[in-house]
Order: C-alpha cells, then sequence, then structure tokens
DNA sequence: CTAACTGTTATACAATGCATATAACACCAA
DNA sequence: TTGGTGTTATATGCATTGTATAACAGTTAG
C-alpha cells in the first residue's frame, strides 16, 4: 500500500475517527483496491507514530461499517459489503445540521447541490 | 416562543449540540423567527430539565455562529447574521465524510443530491 | 517444532470533554 | 430594593480518548 495517511494531531477530531476517514478516502480515490491488504496494526501504529490500540479500535470500525474483513492469518483485507440503507441514512443524520444552517443562512438548493457534485468529482473516478 | 425542543439522553450526540440544533432547526422551519428572544437560560434550563451551563455554552455557541444575539438585560434575542464562507466550509467538511463512504458503497450522485433536496423540501418552507 | 507474525483481550494511567451543582458578580428594569 | 438578565468561578462524577505494558490464540515460514 502506497496510499499515505494524513493525521492532523491538533484537530479536535479522533485520531481513530480521523483514520477511518483516510482509508476510507484512499478506498474512494482507488488508490486502495477491493481484495487489498492494509498494514497489520502493529506496523500501521508504527509507521504513522500512535498506539496499537487506535488502529484496533479503526479497524474495527471499518469492520463494522462493512469496509474490511480482518483476519487472524493476513490481518485486514478491503472488502465492501455495501449497505446502501445504513449509508443513506447515516448521510442524512450528517446532512442534517449542516442544511438547517444554510437554510437559515440563505445557502440555496443550487449552492447544496453545487458542494456535493464538486465532493464526488474530488474523490469519484 | 411555542416551539418544542426535543432532546434524547440516550443518544451519544453532545446535549449542547442536540439544543443548538434544536433552535436553529425552529429558525429554519419558521417557527422561531428573527428578532424573538427565546427563553432565558434558568427558565429553559428547567423547561427541560437540564443544567442551566448547559444552555449557557448552547446560546454560546448559537452566538458565535452568528444565529442570535445576547444582552444582559432581555436575554437572548433571535438575530441572523448570515456568514456564507463559514457555513459553506462548514458544509464541506461534514459532507465529506459522508460523500466518501457513498462513493464506496455505490451511492449514487443523483441520490446524494436527492437527499439534500428532500431535507431542504422538509425544512425550508 | 520453533520463531515470528497476525488479531484480540485485559488492565492501568493521564488528559480531556460533558453535565451537573452551588455560588457569586455585574447589569438592568419595575 | 427586588427580581430578573447573562457571566464567571469552582468543584464533582462520569465517559471518552490515547497511551502503555502485557499476555493469549491462531497462523505461517524456516
Amino acid at each position: 500500500m502506497n496510499y499515505v495517511i494524513r493525521l492532523n494531531f491538533e484537530s479536535d477530531e479522533a485520531i481513530y475517527q480521523q483514520l477511518c476517514n483516510q482509508i476510507i478516502r484512499g478506498i474512494a480515490l482507488g488508490e486502495i483496491r477491493d481484495g487489498e491488504s492494509l498494514p497489520s496494526v502493529r506496523q500501521l501504529a508504527e509507521d504513522v507514530s500512535i498506539n496499537m490500540h487506535t488502529v484496533n479500535k479503526a479497524y474495527g470500525i471499518l469492520k463494522d461499517e462493512g469496509f474490511v474483513k480482518l483476519d487472524r492469518r493476513s490481518g485486514a483485507i478491503v472488502r465492501i459489503s455495501p449497505d446502501k440503507k445504513r449509508i443513506l441514512a447515516m448521510m442524512r443524520s450528517e446532512f442534517e445540521p449542516a442544511v438547517i444552517r444554510a437554510i437559515c443562512t440563505g445557502v440555496t438548493r443550487e449552492e447544496a447541490v453545487d458542494l456535493i457534485l464538486r465532493l464526488y468529482d474530488e474523490y469519484d473516478v
């Protein structure tokens, strides 16, 4: 895996969450492919200078969210089990706080839609 | 203010954040109008059975986000100071984690856009 | 078989954030 | 003066986060 994980230790976002997002981002970008194996918890922890348990927590969440399969012998392997209903429910709860603020401050539907499409353009191939 | 604040004490979302979101939601829905005054920190705390400081923290955030003006004599008054740049930056950082998951699981642009538009329909008048 | 590697679990610790509680202060209006 | 604002200070209990050390069970290469 050549993909570079970027962590911001000054951020108030938890490290294990940043780690999850970075790996999912790599999958979306196509830089981490289905079937590919991720570094071991100890290896990745050393690579990015964090604790083993923080990586293990991130891997456990990626497993629960259906992005990887964990295996004692070969480590963590990217295998996507799409759960559209769950993702759409998650998207709704993530979008809602932003949309109500957008409405109050006069951000139009067109601007919101444009923002979504630009994010898709940025990550989707 | 007839608007009903709903809090979920079982949620892992902080109470002061839920309170912010509920009030902004009320503004978006038009149930709380510009110029209207919110209950005092002590009154609202008693109404929803939480601590005064939790309400005070929420009011402080609403002030920082530009949704209310605070006044020692008359309390908290809804007065929106739109900061589009800030809201758009916030929307981007809120949307990003959801969008990368959407791309990985095959949620299309159309579905994401539809979700946004349905949220607008739900809150915007 | 041994050694080295996987994920997994248990325990402990410090730091931080959340929510509560009690109390006081400065300001203003009736 | 009395009672209502927001504001601040201090303290406590609790959960989360991240780190640290250690061990366990299963796999694999030598």
